[in-house]
DNA sequence: GGATAGCGGATAGTGCTGCTATCCATTCAG
DNA sequence: CTGAATGGATAGCAGCACTATCCGCTATCC
């Protein structure tokens, strides 16, 4: 297969897909003469992979890049390659002190022992979760630490049910490539899921026209 | 309070706040001479919110100023504010017609059905959950839909949460703003708390050092 | 065998986003 | 009275994900 025909059946432009490869997120084709190369299924997948990560997942290209090649590297323990995953999911660390911080780093430590978490406070991850605690206590909604161990039940049973598909999902060799979309697009399920719930929930709390309505008219 | 003073409290720069006005994201000052205008708490509150939406739930300047629109807008019911910033929060709707695409609207359908919630094929949050199934099947994991109860179970929890957490704890005239806050910074929250989840659960089904290692030394 | 479409490779440019820099005339604080 | 700060406006910048253009070559079709 050339460039052209991968092209027409991914719906991924000619320079787009040159340019992945320049970027390092795919191999360059396999060349049969000086100015024509050749490309597999393994590519058509490839770039599959890389349009999901960054349409749905919302990843940045340069971090599809390391992911990726996280990925390739067959030397890598699958749980460095998940680690690379879930990193470069987060937000940029922005390191702050403020009291709301501290207090929220504090109430991250908290519930990390209080689950049993194999996790360290210094994860990215518990980082993120540090970060979004800070920020609602910024605005006056310090109290939701009270609701975090409902987010967590709920965060386990996603993460159980992930691991269960990729278990008996997957064949071995795939499954590092498994794991980072489920961690990825499955991000992007539960999301779109917790707003139909959201909708679902105030819809049958408040009826279909919201609070505010209901003395309006 | 002068702009200096608002921009050394929050930690905005003087030019930041200025484009957070002409972009309509918060009000002016209010003008004491004609070139001079002081600056309430209101504007304080308003720009911690902008920089929580824009650092930690990801959301763009653009989306902000039509969330926060909604939001001033005392005449629109709580429930069109929702949709408003729920709307908001999901990718780019690329139409597209694959069968992988039909397969997903279908089981998006069925899982509303399903479980009865009260929510729309053609919303936003649907159309999301679609796309994210279609990419999963391009990829050879159509099987994921088998997972999808498991995650509405979780959903539901969380979206009950955030309910409750909302309906205890916010006063009535701050309860718009209130669960966009929930809405928008939950969805951070629960991503890291997924992600940490993911780690642990790896780490005890696996072991520390993941499958790839247990043999390997 | 000659036109033409496509190719690999490289460089430069584009549109969007979230700011940042600079300038100006005015005004407030010490 | 002087120097820093202010409101208002315009222009510029860095990062990102492409996209356009050009080159010399080659596979392909008639």
């Amino acid at each position: 297969m050339r460039i052209g025909e991968l092209s027409r059946r991914t719906g991924v432009s000619v320079p787009t897909i040159k340019y992945y490869v320049r970027e390092g997120l795919m191999p360059p084709g396999e060349l049969t003469s000086p100015n024509q190369a050749s490309y597999g299924e393994a590519h058509e997948r490839r770039l599959r992979l890389i349009r999901a990560l960054l349409d749905v997942g919302g990843m940045k290209v340069a971090d599809i890049a390391d992911v990726l090649a996280a990925i390739d590297d067959r030397e890598r323990p699958l749980h460095k390659v998940l680690g690379a995953a879930a990193d470069l999911l987060g937000g940029a660390n922005t390191e702050q002190d403020d009291p709301e911080e501290v207090a929220a780093r504090a109430a991250v430590t908290d519930l990390i022992s209080r689950r049993g978490w194999q996790t360290y406070e210094s994860s990215p991850a518990a980082a993120d979760l540090s970060r979004a605690l800070a920020a609602m206590a910024r605005l006056g909604h310090g109290a939701f630490v009270e609701v975090l161990d409902d987010y967590a039940d709920a965060a386990e049973e996603v993460a159980r049910a992930d691991l269960a598909y990729v278990d008996r999902q997957v064949a071995v060799e795939d499954m590092v490539e498994g794991v980072v979309i489920g961690t990825v697009l499955g991000e992007a399920v539960f999301s779109s899921l917790r707003r139909m719930a959201h909708v679902d929930a105030s819809a049958k709390l408040y009826g279909t026209d919201g609070p505010r309505e209901r003395k309006a008219k």
